[in-house]
DNA sequence: CTGAAAGCGCTTACAG
DNA sequence: CTGAAAGCGCTTACAG
């Protein structure tokens, strides 16, 4: 294993001037540091990042901690996982995958024995374990997802409500006056997935302010029940002419669903979902729907916690950003059919 | 920050007892154990991975190089991810996800830092690029794929071979004589997805040694080119009773495409998939399939790959593991319609 | 059964 | 502009 006290010994110099020819924190003559470079290239030297860690406190390592619900949908966390690695790379930051049932025992171990400068949390519940866990740490963090209490952390998440009330005001809009809006599993719910909730909320709320009746139901998160479901609640309400799916497995099992009943979208029915572009595209879905930002939340998340790394200033003011919500329009969004 | 000098302190011993107390890797006497374990209580003492790293040579970490290809199914892989990470902490390691571009690079760069104690390669390529730097590293590293020349690692896939005989067989038993087959995008096998020829040349031997007249295309990997791709197929070949998928876009579109075309499922045309069962739930496909074994295969590999970094011996033999092929049975697979 | 000391490979004040 | 030395927090032969 090539060191760094090789590489000096190759260039006739000291350690201490390989480092911070290395480094560039002080100033070296053009010779010096020619022979230097020259050495590092010859014995194909690499600093040690165990040893430079323990020298300088600083890992360049960020922790990543998912977190995967009973009845939830996990393939979508996949984005958000390469947003974080992928932004992290780019501002110089390797990325430690985290996917234990215990979050908080995982998110102290590591903490404790400093193995990231500094955590994401991915999937934020309402009241959230892992953050008492984070506030103890003397790593900063940043949240995928808002939770109740928001202060000592930054915090990223889609704006649930926005989207709750533009999904109402849209198919309002175009003259529809009864939906039925189908949101995650109760588990998902019960278990801190606040932005049901907060979706469900406030579509209904607009509704109520515009006059449109919206019934609200939760979807299980899997085959053959959530097919089930839908043909109940469709059943429920004949004339409702507007879907709104808080569910992506709900998106995914409605063409199949509105074909047996013999409905086209949107013809006969209106239908809104909430999922991202390339999942529309890799599972056929053809319903227009409000992005959900993976990727961008991921990379705002990072650039946010890198900042407050390497800024100094762990106490600078801490943000909450909310995205606002952005249809994507694949045409099943159009008036309701006309009254016979 | 509290330090192993901390902990001694407060116990009454040296630092090196202190060690081995936790180490166990030498005899102490109960009653200095004791004081040992109630100061480690009391300042809450976690020992500081990069100094151990340091002075071990160890990190306890396993890299996880992921590799997305433009045109292949990403979601899928966060099944992979999630039975590496797993198996890896009920082993003691953590993590490192790596979904660089460069793949190359990335692992010259985490090798020769010492990051790592071993590396996990997925969707490794018939020739992949990486393996040169595997290699020339000094960790281990067990691969998810099979590529061309497997020595100096372990390796861990499906067995697309068997796979493709098993589809063919399953359907010639039933009566079945004319099959199409329809595969992954062109640009999947160009970077290096060996498995989707493996499959597709398995299947078209076995289809002549039993007299199956078998059609094998790419399809695309997203909508809505997949549903036109497979109208096409459908078209040239109407006289085609069975449907062989090894392409996770095409068996999510193939539902909304057979009922556009007043087919049904098994009673028109019977199909068989290549997908996992949580995958099948998730996105609501009805077909039968042969399961990718994703958790498997990552837990496999990482199980060996520690196996390799714990037993010393650097080159213990190594190992090449093809897993058979099970299908699991949703109900699309019967006798072909009977001739008018 | 336990301790003093060397060493892992870096970085960074301290001197000159 | 450069070097000798201390120190980061561990582990592990070496002594006793």
């Amino acid at each position: 294993m090539v060191t760094i006290g090789d590489v000096a010994q190759a260039a006739g110099v000291s350690r201490s001037t390989v480092s911070y020819a290395l480094s560039g924190k002080r100033t070296i003559s053009a010779e010096v540091r020619k022979k230097v470079e020259e050495a590092v290239r010859d014995l194909g030297y690499t600093p040690n990042a165990g040893a430079r860690a323990l020298a300088t406190s600083q890992t360049r390592v960020l922790g990543l901690l998912a977190r995967f619900l009973p009845d939830e949908f996990a393939p979508a966390m996949l984005q958000y996982i390469l947003g974080v690695t992928e932004r992290a790379r780019e501002l110089g930051y390797d990325t430690l995958l985290v996917s234990e049932e215990d979050g908080v025992g995982a998110l102290t171990r590591i903490s404790d024995s400093r193995m990231v400068d500094g955590f994401v949390l991915l999937n934020v519940a309402e009241h959230d374990s892992r953050l008492g866990a984070l506030r103890r740490a003397k790593q900063p963090g940043a949240l995928i997802g808002l939770p109740g209490e928001t202060d000592g952390v930054d915090v990223f998440d889609l704006d649930f409500v926005a989207t709750g009330q533009l999904m109402v005001d849209r198919l309002h809009a175009l003259g529809h006056r009864e939906v039925v809006l189908v949101s995650q599993p109760q588990h998902v719910v019960e278990r801190g997935g606040a932005y049901v909730w907060r979706l469900a909320n406030a579509a209904q709320e607009r509704a109520r302010e515009l006059g449109v009746t919206l019934h609200n139901y939760s979807g299980s998160s899997s085959q053959p029940a959530i097919g089930a479901d839908l043909n109940a609640f469709l059943d429920a309400h004949p004339s409702a002419t507007g879907l709104l799916l808080n569910n992506e497995a709900a998106a995914a099992a409605l063409p199949s669903v509105l074909q047996s009943r013999g409905l086209r979208s949107p013809d006969d029915i209106s239908v809104i979902g909430r999922y991202s572009d390339d999942f529309a595209r890799t599972f056929s879905l053809p319903f227009s729907s409000v992005d959900s930002a993976a990727d961008v939340l991921g990379r705002r998340a990072v650039q946010q916690l890198v900042a407050r790394i390497e800024g100094g200033d762990a106490d600078a003011p801490f943000t909450v950003e909310l995205i606002p919500p952005v249809i994507d329009d694949r045409g099943s969004i159009a008036p309701p059919p006309a009254r016979h």
